[in-house]
DNA sequence: CTTAGCACTCCTCCCTAGAGAGTGCTAAGA
DNA sequence: TCTTAGCACTCTCTAGGGAGGAGTGCTAAG
């Protein structure tokens, strides 16, 4: 364990890397972060860190940097939780109280919010809406030869799609083909629907069965294949405000990682329910984001269904300023899913 | 007007420069574009276009390259039109057979398919929804307490909203809501909607009143203020692979231009029903984009609603190849539009 | 254990010189 | 009159070298 002059030196060092993007040397911790020594008893505590793995340096003659297991030192001992300033905070709130409802609208705020407040790269991932429970099924109709297939989840998820109707169905047996859809299948998930289920579907319905079938086909498509797990992205841009992506290259090499939505997933298992988790670099598995570091954490949809929220910065970027973003942000969302949703 | 060999030597200057993006030396013109003259010849012509404004020279030991002027002739009279790879075009239909007909998800699809065949990037204006004609309107009996409220326009576009519902009305005078409100609306678009059509609905549900006005303030936000003439954006990482934005600096002028809606729907406003459109650098009235060219076009939803696509890449883009994808995408959306919509 | 002093290292910046690319001009040839 | 070879000239780009500066590690004294 490190004593308390190592760790006071550790976090000047990494607050000032964190402040300026540059080497510190022993002259600034003295001077700066009055530790009450000279700069020659810094040094050495310095060699001391460094040996021990905390610190880093680029070269013989430049100051130290923080290594990934600084980070996490700091991260995990050093950090005092950060408040948010009064203006981030009417920003979080305003940003909630839209009319709009929709949990679609309500994660493009989210992201919008967090980009806006911490300038770093926001990512969202959407719940497995394969697993969430159907809650209805409905054609609403709109002409004679068409309707608005729509699917409505537990957890207020809601998707719509425009279908054509074959003329022979009137729009009395529409409706009752909704009625029979939503009896058969309420309270199932899209992965739970088996042949059995089907069957008796067909028992009731058997006269429809094209059309049946035609609906539940894009049920599937709709539910499974095209929003599962959807991964929303916002403020790429503000990646290019930090001095280490300056370099196109390492800026291209995150946003490869990031528009390939696998790998966002991929990412973001690293959250967890309950608490907000820091990866710093080389704890990302991902080798083209392991110059970043992730702050994610989860919300709540509904009873058991959760999404992820995950912030991309530089390794060096503000942990604590970040941390306490998310914490409020996420606590927001939650508040207003839990009132939307009625969970 | 440029005679014969001026054009050919202006042509194989662009043609040169779009390839290799470097400036192309009388040399280079004479060998590689044979046109039976030497070098010397060459470097006359080239003094005269560059008199004559189509040729510019970064200094004075370089090769040429084309100005604004250069690139407006090469376009209007010197290119020759493309044709799309088979490659391309399989990519294309492919995009367009999925089961999803969905407008918004035809219009990100499009804006998928031009950003990977172009390499450069795509933004899509949609229609003006709050001047298009209301088709239906529906409440969708979810629970005790609340709604799904569906807003159907004439040209396909649904949007969809959670609503809390008093308790005190039943699912029965819910429906009865739904038919009066669609009955009063039909046709008319949300701008249209008077004091005296308010007056209507007043007279037929004066019981719901507040309900009603809830409503009616939320079919406003729907399609006047959140999706009207909405912006998407896609293809943004593209440009860092194009080497006049290699310098972070150019690569985030255009960025923060993109970023902001009111500016997307400004520079598109170039966009002509009925043909493609070529805007060259400084043709566009944007400061930041004037290192760009925005090749646009409009689609047709339903009769005369109109949404719009722009490609934005460097001035020195493939013209020709991407006039032709924009071309076969437009046609490929306004097919499979008509179909959706019947229009 | 702390600190002042000092030699040392290595990066960064700036300057210069040379190479290379491409030009414009000139004069001869068709 | 147009074309072309030849050549001097201009300007950029790159490599190399030295000065300056920041920061270190070591040593010896307090």
């Amino acid at each position: 364990m490190l004593d308390e002059r190592k760790q006071r030196v550790l976090q000047a060092i990494i607050e000032d890397y964190i402040l300026t993007a540059l080497p510190v040397g022993s002259r600034t911790v003295a001077r700066k972060y009055g530790l009450g020594v000279s700069s020659a008893t810094i040094r050495n505590e310095m060699a001391d860190l460094e040996e021990m793995g905390y610190l880093e340096q680029p070269h013989t003659s430049a100051g130290r940097i923080p290594s990934d297991k600084g980070y996490r030192f700091y991260v995990d001992w050093l950090m005092k939780s950060a408040s948010l300033s009064e203006e981030h905070l009417r920003r979080i709130h305003k940003g909630y109280q839209k009319k709009a409802r929709e949990i679609e609208s309500l994660i493009q705020e989210t992201i919008k919010v967090l980009s806006e407040i911490t300038d770093y790269m926001t990512v969202v991932l959407g719940p497995q809406i394969s697993r969430t429970k159907l809650e209805q099924i409905h054609f609403l109709n709109l002409s004679a030869n068409s309707a608005l297939f729509v699917v409505v989840t537990t957890v207020g998820f809601v998707e719509k799609c425009i279908v054509d109707i074959p003329e022979s169905i009137t729009s009395d047996e529409l409706e009752l083909i909704s009625e029979v859809l939503t009896h058969h299948l309420k309270g199932k998930s899209v992965e739970d629907i088996t042949r059995s289920t089907l069957s008796d579907i067909r028992m009731d319905l058997g006269k429809y069965q094209d059309f049946i079938a035609a609906s539940l086909d894009l049920l599937e498509y709709l539910l499974n294949q095209r929003k599962d797990e959807r991964v929303w992205v916002g403020g790429k841009t503000n990646i290019l405000n930090q001095p280490e992506f300056q370099s196109i290259e390492k800026a291209r090499a995150v946003f490869s990682v990031i528009d390939q939505e696998e790998l966002v997933r991929d990412l973001l298992s690293a959250a967890t329910p309950g608490s907000i988790r820091v990866s710093i670099g080389g704890e990302n598995r991902i080798e083209e984001v392991q110059d970043c570091s992730l702050i994610s954490a989860t919300f709540r949809i509904g009873t058991d269904t959760y999404g992820k929220i995950g912030i991309i910065g530089p390794k060096r970027m503000d942990y604590s300023h970040t941390v306490a973003a998310l914490e409020c942000v996420e606590k927001a969302l939650s508040e207003v899913l839990c009132r939307v949703i009625g969970a």
